[in-house]
DNA sequence: AGTGTATGCTTGATATACTTAGCATGCGTC
DNA sequence: GACGCATGCTAAGTATATCAAGCATACACT
């Protein structure tokens, strides 16, 4: 029951989630997804990793992805649960997780109700510190 | 450089190869590196490895023994055939409007409640389309 | 109605990474 | 010889990623 997809506001994004929200957004198809990546992704091996269903993808999976997608090879890796090199990479945090809205098309009128809302989320939290 | 150890004549080391050089090198036991590794690869399965009985291992396992062994993680990713960042070619277009996002520094929290935010919005609009 | 088609998803089967137990040989000491 | 015991390896089992096929619903069109 409940179990909507977004699990909730609370958490980070799953690996499943962020590849699900990504392909959506480009309206592309499971079947779609899988020609472009010359059926190294079949559609129903997409769709388990959208739900959750895997629990670690193979590098190669994820690199199919990546390709077609346009989006980082290492992230999916780190959120695969896969050590990258990168990983004592703690100061360049100019792109880093951003990298999730930066892969999305957002339309401007979608981008500018989201700053009104991150505006909204911040003016929320000010009373705390800043972490 | 190299050439130290029991290496054919032939063309390159197999990954098993590679590893059984170094752990003879450095004269270590199967077990010991069970050991050394807190158990994550066990001296049956390093075994299989170095015979090449074993066609993929999983990254974890390739870092574990880079770990202990000191030596690249990424050429093991490598010589294992996996794909890794540095085949990385060109980044390809950026979405441009999305630079607004790309110069906030987002918090995870953050990113996954406009996430939500975003389908939310595009929730709404839906019973609106056209092509 | 009905027929086709696209979409996401599930189900059963297979391949293979990985584990646990044990084998075989060698090397030492009694 | 027999008893330990360390070393590399193997055999059988489990877990899980991945595939091929099909199901269910929704949407379109006649």
């Amino acid at each position: 029951m409940s179990g909507s997809t977004t699990q909730g506001s609370s958490g980070k994004l799953t690996l499943g989630q962020y590849l699900a929200s990504i392909r959506t957004d480009r309206k592309l198809t499971l079947r779609q997804v899988e020609e472009a990546t010359n059926k190294e992704v079949s559609n129903a091996y997409l769709s388990q990793i959208e739900n959750d269903k895997i629990q670690q993808p193979s590098p190669n999976v994820l690199h199919a992805l990546a390709d077609i997608y346009v989006i980082d090879y290492g992230q999916l890796m780190e959120m695969a649960g896969y050590i990258t090199q990168a990983k004592a990479r703690s100061q360049g945090q100019r792109h880093g997780r951003v990298a999730t809205f930066a892969n999305h098309t957002l339309t401007p009128a979608e981008e500018s109700e989201l700053m009104d809302y991150l505006k909204f989320i911040r003016s929320r939290k000010k009373t705390s510190d800043k972490s």
